[in-house]
DNA sequence: TCTGGGGTCCTAGGACCC
DNA sequence: TCTGGGGTCCTAGGACCC
């Protein structure tokens, strides 16, 4: 394939969750709003009729925002922010907890509006995607307009699209015009619209890599790309160096997969409160006992089947440990996966309250019409020669 | 005032096999 | 008996993304 002949969108909802709640509370619209924390916090209704929304001031205990409107962005709230230090920053802020459900359902109605016009989509989660538009016969413009109409019409809601040569630069580019926004750009205009942005631009930078980009005084992505490659790879190890040099260069190759299989799949959660081990000892086996029926529920709902289970602990001062073990064969009911977790868990010393604890199966294969033997109890019984039937 | 939940990919060491 | 290279699987941890 010619990658430099390619036309590839990154497509990206404009504030997703947060718009998909205002179609639902429209009184909100310009309001500052966040979307986050737990179960609690649902509208009530007063006595005149009227809607009562939560305001972030009243929040209390662990969480933090997955989503917010401009409004509130303009407070300096951002999505990963605990809603405590949000709270302090935006104190009036709505707060509404998270429906995904809901989101579930308008981004496939998004995704369906997008495939009517550009059938080669990669999925990114539940509000963006990427799309190849090189074998269509229309401009890149005409295309954005299009399909940015056809998800107004399936859904109400905005997004903005970055079209570019790869994935690289168009997710870079979808953010530069957001909200309802359209970047076109070609490897011509690197120079002057990519290389005066911080490296944490690049999809792949994270907090880590930049905080060691920096203490090497590179922080644009234009001096990363100034930077020789062979330094770049003796500080960040061959592959990444050579990536990092790459991706500074606008080269990405890498292309739209418009289907992938899961890999794992899994059930966490945060505690209200640290339990203690031996103290919490009850509490602690009734979330792990659940975490494994529910993880067991998703491989049933999604039809696989896994043969590594694995498990995660994080304790009170966040560190995280993991376990896993892989059994001879794969399973999926929710007593072979606690009995497997059971005894990961019992690898593990306890000598700190715990916040978190996850269960995960991976080495997914899919629970097919050809069964493996383990998975189906009937056959089981017939293995070991006592099925009554 | 600490930091959610669901994922993917990479690295690295050890076991084990050829 | 030692050396060693390559490949795969398993496990643990970490960076990163949405």
């Amino acid at each position: 394939m010619d990658a430099s002949n390619r036309r590839i969108a990154h497509l990206d909802m404009d504030a997703f969750y947060a718009s998909v709640e205002l179609l639902r509370y429209p009184e909100l619209r310009g309001q500052p709003m966040v979307v986050g924390g737990r179960r609690a916090d649902q509208p009530g209704t007063a006595a005149d009729g009227t809607r009562q929304f939560a305001r972030l001031r009243d929040y209390r205990g662990r969480g933090v925002i997955t989503t917010s409107t401009y409004e509130a962005r303009a407070l300096g709230v951002s999505s990963g922010m605990g809603l405590m230090k949000a709270s302090r920053l935006a104190p009036d802020a709505i707060l509404l907890p998270a429906d995904f459900a809901a989101y579930r359902h308008y981004s496939g109605l998004f995704k369906a509006a997008v495939m009517t016009i550009a059938p080669q989509i990669e999925d990114r989660g539940i509000d963006e995607i990427y799309i190849d538009l090189t074998e269509s016969p229309l401009d890149s413009l005409t295309l954005a307009t299009r399909i940015k109409q056809a998800v107004r019409d399936a859904t109400q809601l905005s997004c903005s699209i970055g079209i570019t040569p790869n994935k690289l630069l168009s997710k870079i580019c979808s953010d530069l015009e957001k909200p309802d926004g359209i970047t076109i750009l070609g490897m011509d205009d690197l120079p002057i619209r990519i290389w005066p942005m911080p490296v944490r631009k690049i999809n792949g930078i994270g907090p880590k890599a930049a905080e060691k980009l920096a203490a090497l005084g590179i922080t644009t992505i234009g001096q990363l790309a100034a930077a020789d490659s062979v330094f770049l790879q003796m500080h960040f190890g061959r592959s990444f160096g050579a990536w990092l040099h790459a991706a500074a260069h606008g080269i990405d190759d890498s292309p739209v997969v418009t289907h992938a299989e899961p890999k794992s799949i899994s059930r966490e959660t945060t505690f209200e409160r640290d339990l203690h081990p031996r103290g919490d000892r009850l509490t602690l086996g009734e979330i792990f006992s659940d975490l494994c029926v529910r993880v067991a529920a998703d491989l049933k709902n999604s039809g696989y089947v896994g043969r590594t289970i694995g498990i995660k602990l994080r304790f009170d001062d966040f560190q995280t440990v993991t376990r896993d073990v892989t059994l001879p064969a794969a399973v999926s009911d929710p007593a072979a996966i606690r009995r497997a977790a059971g005894g990961c868990l019992k690898r593990v010393p306890l000598a700190r309250k715990l916040r978190l604890l996850g269960v995960r199966v991976s080495a997914l294969q899919p629970a097919d019409a050809w069964q493996t033997e383990e998975e189906s109890p009937q056959q089981e019984l017939a293995l070991h020669g006592d099925d009554p039937a």
